[in-house]
DNA sequence: CTGAAAGCGCTTACAG
DNA sequence: CTGAAAGCGCTTACAG
């Protein structure tokens, strides 16, 4: 079980060469069935494992992907699985394709001073997929970057970049037309409309079906929820309360319902409210919410698809894909009452 | 920007032979000044990357570090974001060392037949951390691997393995105590004993607690949180109830809460109640749990510090390292009442 | 201070 | 079917 047994060494034990080896070793023509078992069995004999680095060398390929997540999507507070369990399902879809998921902490100081990532600049990996949406100076700057990237989760319309996303237009829209089927008229949305490209456009699917329904939309009942660094704020309740409210995601749900059961509202008789994302915080919170499911496995089969289709030919570019969310019912909505 | 710029060709474009190129870009003596200079900046300008491959084949290392969580850890149900956070901080750690942690998912099937992970027999790690209990029998199969590893969160006799785990046992104990401080004398024990190493140190810690202050172990009030395959099942209850409990972990000490209170108690008041973790069910409990806090980042520091020595160091052996965690007093504990 | 030579462990043409 | 030669892009002695 020495722990360096080369292919060399190999073929000196049958008197053979390591061209044979190599042959034998990876199928490939040219060797007659006999010798083929025979090497491969002296190998299995002597702890032969086979040294990835030549090979990559020789191709100048390292089959890493790597997997970038903005620092302030990871804070070790609890929140943000979704981000680590999309990095889980990318790297376990990186692996059936032969390829493996470097992760790499994007951290504030890096992203303002458009540092790149040491896995970059050490030719570490063949291609990044970015996961959470990062400064628009630092997307600017990946134009620097050669090899093939994917936006994971956001998309930027000026970069000309790949993005595989949640139908968040879509989805909100679906859960506005839900809400205004069971009789509400006056909704409002939670969410900092200018933070990321997803609550933007969940705003715009929930915007649609309110003009679809011919009903105004009321600024009073659009609500921030996060400052511009993305850290989420005390939520500015109106005087006068809607019917309903669509939150850009679940946790922000999770917050209002506490809120408002604070200030003696009961949930949903009083005010119905949808979350976003069926996180944790859907089922956590009492009641537990309504809210779309995004399908993580299928975006990080997409995603994975996507970046190893692009190493492979010539990073050709497939634009955006948008994959389906799933509305889930649960029990923070109910038929308008009559006013 | 040409992408495959090599140190050859910045030498040639100065005139001067690659070795020194290499040397400048190294900051190794044997340059002068003013070419080292000249050098780096022709380089930059160039575009050039360096070529982590040639290094890493020439050393016959990859500066890589496979982190193994078997799968039943990591299911998508919300849950166990305490692995991945775990392997996010040690993913930070590693790269501050110039390591990188590629993570792989230990699936069933595989751990059942003892399959080592392809990132081994490719010879793509030059260690590995396995994050989360793994089988007996699979932890003999590791007797095979010829490179250095480490158990994390758990630790197994018969392999002579090093291991950081958070001090379950004197966490357990502690909390015990403090339970007892409260007037407390029948406390209950939430888990199952025959499941994983934490489990049984953390038990065994709230027993040293009871013998300590002589009170005897009552088994009707040792509950089973779990099955043989880690999977919750129902909690089964003693027909009277001791004055508090100490559950194995915050997800159950949640279940319990919940059970206890849609049965009619009120939690602190009629039974006292912790956890262990301090993790996101210990806040979303109602009332919030008393628990211990698991100290993530000091876990993955020492792993990985550990790891890179052992690299680099001949695998040299260092034991067990328990890294304390710190009791967190919140609302699910009040002075036992008058009976 | 500078560089020619050899080697890390494979694979890819190409020749026999 | 089998193998000698060259090369992937560096670094490490060693010589000048």
């Amino acid at each position: 079980m020495k722990s360096n047994v080369t292919m060399k060494d190999i073929a000196d034990q049958l008197g053979v060469s390591s061209v044979t080896v190599s042959k034998a070793l990876n199928d490939k023509e040219g060797v007659s069935v006999e010798l083929k078992a025979k090497i491969k069995q002296v190998a299995e004999g002597m702890g032969y494992r086979y040294n990835t680095l030549a090979k990559q060398m020789k191709e100048g390929l390292t089959y890493n992907v790597g997997v970038i997540i903005p620092e302030r999507f990871t804070g070790l507070t609890q929140t943000q699985s979704f981000y680590l369990n999309m990095y889980q399902s990318i790297a376990k879809e990186l692996e059936k394709s032969g390829y493996y998921g470097i992760l790499h902490i994007l951290n504030r100081a890096d992203e303002d001073k458009l540092n790149l990532p040491r896995i970059y600049n050490e030719k570490r990996v063949d291609a990044f997929i970015f996961l959470g949406q990062i400064n628009k100076t630092y997307i600017e700057k990946l134009q620097d970057v050669e090899i093939p990237k994917i936006f994971l989760d956001f998309y930027d319309e000026q970069a000309d970049i790949d993005a595989v996303i949640t139908d968040n237009f879509y989805g909100a829209y679906e859960m506005t037309n839900y809400l205004i089927k069971h009789g509400h008229r006056e909704i409002g949305f939670v969410g900092n409309l200018y933070s990321t490209s997803s609550i933007q456009d969940r705003f715009l699917g929930f915007y649609k079906s309110l003009l679809e329904h011919k009903i105004e939309l009321n600024y009073a009942y659009v609500i921030k929820d996060r400052n511009e660094h993305g850290a989420f704020i005390d939520l500015e309740l109106p005087d006068k309360l809607p019917s309903a409210f669509v939150c850009n995601c679940d946790q922000v749900a999770h917050h209002l319902v506490n809120k408002l059961k604070v200030l003696g509202y009961r949930i949903p008789e009083d005010c119905s409210i949808v979350g976003f994302d069926n996180d944790i915080y859907a089922t956590i919170t009492e009641p537990s919410l309504t809210t779309i499911e995004v399908n993580i496995q299928e975006m990080a089969k997409q995603t994975t698809k996507s970046i190893v289709e692009k190493i492979q030919n010539n990073n050709q570019s497939f634009g955006r894909i948008s994959v389906k969310g799933k509305l889930i019912y649960r029990n923070s909505v109910t038929k308008v009452a009559e006013r």
